[in-house]
DNA sequence: GTGTTTGCAAAGTGTTTGCAATTTA
DNA sequence: TAAATTGCAAACACTTTGCAAACAC
């Protein structure tokens, strides 16, 4: 696999990060594959288990310096964890509480009718739809 | 003001919680007057300011208790931070990430067209939708 | 009296920060 | 070599817990 690599090495250039070893395959291990959901201490485990040797501190940086570039996008559905996820186009979430599972439901898939206006001196920025469910 | 007192009280004796002088001081902070949103430190300084002296661990022992009867509804936005709010009616949320401000969006003022199928094995608890603004 | 509730202080989580050592360009 | 990045350990904010004293019934 050695297109990822590359892939990755544009990723940080684009978003004007140096590509150091940590951002380089925290990036490969993020933006490979699939869309993906992942916690700062989920996301060490992995790195450390790719022998990609990474301090929790370097995680909590990086995955700010990639929200902040646009790379990740946060989600908030847990209090006293943060959740990144690699879609970073408009969609919602399923969130089970008790496994802590979160999974998108692509933007089309809901339809907001009717988004109320704000307070007066703020506009929105986004919408989070957050279905929350349970076992059956 | 004796009315919300024995207000506070029948709200306790419904929920099967024991009316103790903590408990009675902070129901009538909470449902005495319109809907609120709060914090555990927030209502501790309320608590506090109005004669009403009460431990924080107190104040997360009852927020919990009266979530749990149904008297409160929690509201994710903030990642380690909790919100309470005293309005358990279906219904929506603005939230202003950089000054904390949280409000209501009455059920009625929007509307969701075709909530998804969840993942199998789950069924929909509620639906929670977050309108992030900022200022403009 | 008996079981519940409170409050303190300690422990626990997840996250952030200060700073010296290391790495990148 | 100069500037950016890393990683450790300490500090943080918020929340939970253990347990003895206080309280409600």
């Amino acid at each position: 696999m050695m297109r990822p690599y590359r892939q990755a090495l544009d990723i940080l250039r684009d978003a004007g990060l140096r590509p150091t070893r940590q951002r380089l395959g925290l990036a490969r291990l993020l933006f490979d594959g699939g869309d993906r959901h992942v916690t700062a201490e989920h996301l060490h485990a992995e790195a450390v288990g790719a022998n990609l040797p990474v301090s929790l501190a370097t995680i909590y940086n990086t995955l700010h310096q990639f929200t902040q570039a646009g790379l990740l996008r946060e989600v908030v559905v847990d209090p006293g964890r943060s959740y990144f996820d690699t879609n970073i186009s408009a969609h919602h979430h399923f969130f089970h509480e008790s496994t802590g599972d979160l999974r998108d439901i692509p933007a089309d898939a809901m339809e907001v009718a009717r988004v109320p206006v704000p307070p007066t001196g703020t506009v929105v920025e986004r919408v989070d739809i957050i279905v929350r469910v349970k076992n059956a």
